[in-house]
DNA sequence: TGGTCTTCAA
DNA sequence: TTGAAGACCA
């Protein structure tokens, strides 16, 4: 059986809110680390992993692995019911047909309860090879959920240099063209605001700046995010949750001329 | 060639947001003494007038004059990319075929840059005549911004009276009357909140308020306003910006029982 | 498609 | 804290 609890409920309701318009169901794997989930979006150019470590819960216990499948949209519905500063637990029984979500408000003494039904999903679970990056950035969430969104403005595709110089996105549309430099700098006052950018390689790729601001709805929560380029690989972008947990999407690169 | 730098982005942001609803495509004249703008709505009751002086840009370098024909759409998707405090250089070339426009923000070494592509507007370029206003009322602009909107909940038009009593603002609609009646004061402590009546003569004159909410947009540009009325020809609603630059608005009274 | 709601920037 | 803009739902 699994008995999880959390003490913001924000954070399961961010990262499902996040990922709810790329992943429609999918399973909840829950072992004695933690719970995972790992899942391509319908057209498949975009994979969403996210790990959630059994001590970002308190307590955590989970005796053997159960995969919990879970519809996305039911599951939005039932944590719209979480109050901001709610504390959650998940319960579930091995066999079990539902999953159970209690939100508990400390301050005003009112408990919620839900069951949510189950499903059995099959998923291939993709093996992720750690790959060694040309290129990661890290930046600012809000500045790369702007930056994105502005060049949306320009064009639905956008190309990301990373050179010694630093990063820039560009895009080229109708109206005109237009582009975001970056360059690494560190500000001891405001180290939220710092700009790191390490390489080992020059790397130029093109994406759907769709998926990208779409990734960008995880921004509250981190205040930071990590972009790593390999030429031909993959773009993953890396929201970092408490601890070692974390929110990934990989994100296939167009190619060539590709239009749309 | 044009080579124009403003301290202030949000400056060209706001006078933008105020009159992209009125007006879809207009030239941006160029030339030694600054950057002029002149453009009839659509349904021609309104005309807008943008003088931004060659003062107000640090540098500001035109050799030849240049109309620069832009769709006010694109322009403002350009402009959200700039962030509050950045510094915006606009360029073109004489024979360009975009205007450039690049943001810095020297905090945190980031510089976008936007080719925005031009487009050819014929414009009849109107001469506006100075006239000599019967009544020329100053207030503070949030003061116009609320009469304005709090009657638009009575009515689509409002009629101004200015006499030696005061400036009285009032609407009649289907759920009631509503006016409101400004008197000149002057307060030695906070002189933004002064409103000064000058008047020559006894004015009566109806207006749209859907024309006069919209100039109202333009507020953020300045603490006050300038309304300036005389019997039988347009109203003028003007804001200055810094120096003698301004953003002036022009709105033909409504004749007679005219509805709509 | 409109209205409402949340979210984001100032 | 407020207003505007985007997202969501009906």
């Amino acid at each position: 059986m699994l008995e999880a609890r959390l003490e913001q409920a924000n954070v399961l309701k961010k990262v499902v809110d996040a990922i709810k318009d790329l992943v429609q169901d999918c399973n909840f794997d829950c072992n004695d680390s933690g719970i995972a989930l790992q899942a391509m979006d319908n057209s498949h150019v975009a994979l969403v992993s996210m790990m959630l470590k059994a001590e970002a819960f308190s307590p955590y216990r989970c005796d053997r692995n159960i995969a919990l499948g879970v519809n996305l949209s039911s599951l939005t519905r039932v944590l719209r019911a979480a109050q901001n500063e709610d504390i959650l637990t998940v319960k579930a029984d091995d066999a079990a047909d539902a999953l159970n979500l209690v939100f508990e408000s400390s301050e005003n003494d009112r408990i919620s309860e839900y069951d949510l039904k189950l499903m059995d999903i099959d998923q291939e679970h993709l093996g992720i090879p750690e790959t060694e990056y040309a290129a990661t950035v890290s930046m600012p969430s809000s500045e790369f959920r702007r930056i994105c969104t502005d060049l949306m403005a320009m064009s639905d595709s956008v190309t990301l240099d990373a050179s010694k110089d630093g990063i820039k996105f560009s895009s080229a549309g109708d109206i005109g063209n237009g582009s975001v430099t970056l360059r690494s700098h560190t500000n001891m006052d405001k180290p939220e605001l710092n700009v790191n950018i390490e390489l080992t390689e020059p790397v130029s790729l093109t994406f759907s700046l769709k998926y990208l601001v779409n990734f960008c709805k995880a921004s509250a929560l981190s205040p930071h995010v990590k972009v790593c380029l390999s030429n031909e690989v993959p773009l993953l972008v890396e929201y970092n949750l408490s601890g070692t947990s974390y929110l990934r999407f990989y994100l296939a690169p167009k190619i060539g001329d590709e239009e749309s």
